[in-house]
DNA sequence: ATGGTGAGTTTGAATTTCCTACTCACCGGT
DNA sequence: ACCGGTGAGTAGGAAATTCAAACTCACCAT
């Protein structure tokens, strides 16, 4: 009788490593990168942060949603806030580390219009008080210009870590 | 014999409406907003593309990997190019569209960085050509303000579609 | 008493993810 | 010629999530 001797697993091709480049863009999305978080914190910038309304306005299941919600008050992006005591009923608004994520929503809708539309058929238009119509561009606080990729050089902390990846094993 | 009768069910609590709210913050996100996904634009411009170097600084299964990667490739984020051929070995490296959500990984990383760590251990910095380190600001493009919340207001185009949600149905 | 609304919860099935291992093509040393 | 190693994935089954639809509970209006 033979049996078929485990060859020790390759030690090359391992599973993913337990641990990633050490990183806050990571960290964040660990947080609101969950399917339908930034939708609902799109509704709730824009006002609207009523359950139903964020079922609807949204597309989200309704128990996925009460996670998300729930997950999203824990840390801090949103409150819950009755808008009426008998009946009570509760409100979604958000906190001001939620309001610091429109950035983010601001950016993506941006790119999502230049690349994901053809023509000018934009599901939504934002208008700023100077009187224009919003594009959104990045730049740098210091010297005010609009940051561009071969601008900017990234420096990881972290020991270990280079921009390459984990120094040589 | 009772039998129990189906009382048709609710109609004001239906599951997530089959349409919501079109926006392109929602096409972007269905694109690009998978778990792992932002993250491979991450390494790959930081100019890490290869598979093994994905797996190990993203930290993702390797299978999940390979379906993002033929997702983004697929719609046009990124191209998979030869850097060796015999051995045939590849690259992902960002396209134009891709390099152009380097704005929101940029602003998520700056809101991890404020909210999600205490003091100033971030795990990276961004160094401006300026000489500065970057600290990403979103502007209007026309005036050159920083964008606040306040000073902005939105337009649904959509017909149907106001800023709190459908026309009372 | 009946029906309706807001804000969720429950339940079971359908999808995805995760982990571990496996493949294939090639290279380099002995 | 054989052995071990690397890069770039694929395969298979268990575990975790999501989804749809219905259900609950408290309250108000008729």
């Amino acid at each position: 009788m033979s049996w078929k001797i485990k060859p020790s697993p390759r030690l090359g091709a391992m599973a993913a490593t337990k641990d990633p480049r050490p990183c806050s863009i990571a960290d964040a999305l660990a947080l609101v990168g969950e399917k339908y978080s930034l939708l609902v914190l799109r509704e709730v910038c824009l006002g609207n942060g009523r359950f139903d309304q964020l079922v609807r306005n949204i597309g989200a299941p309704r128990d996925i949603l009460a996670t998300r919600l729930r997950r999203l008050v824990d840390a801090g992006i949103l409150t819950r806030c009755a808008y009426s005591e008998r009946p009570q009923r509760f409100e979604y608004r958000p906190t001001r580390a939620g309001l610091e994520l429109e950035p983010v929503l601001m950016t993506l809708m941006a790119w999502g219009d230049r690349h994901l539309r053809k023509d000018d058929d934009r599901p939504m238009v934002i208008e700023h008080i100077c009187g224009n119509e919003l594009l959104p561009v990045v730049t740098c606080s210091v010297c005010g210009d609009e940051v561009r990729h071969e601008d900017v050089s990234a420096h990881p902390q972290a020991p270990g870590w280079t921009v390459a990846g984990p120094t040589a094993a």
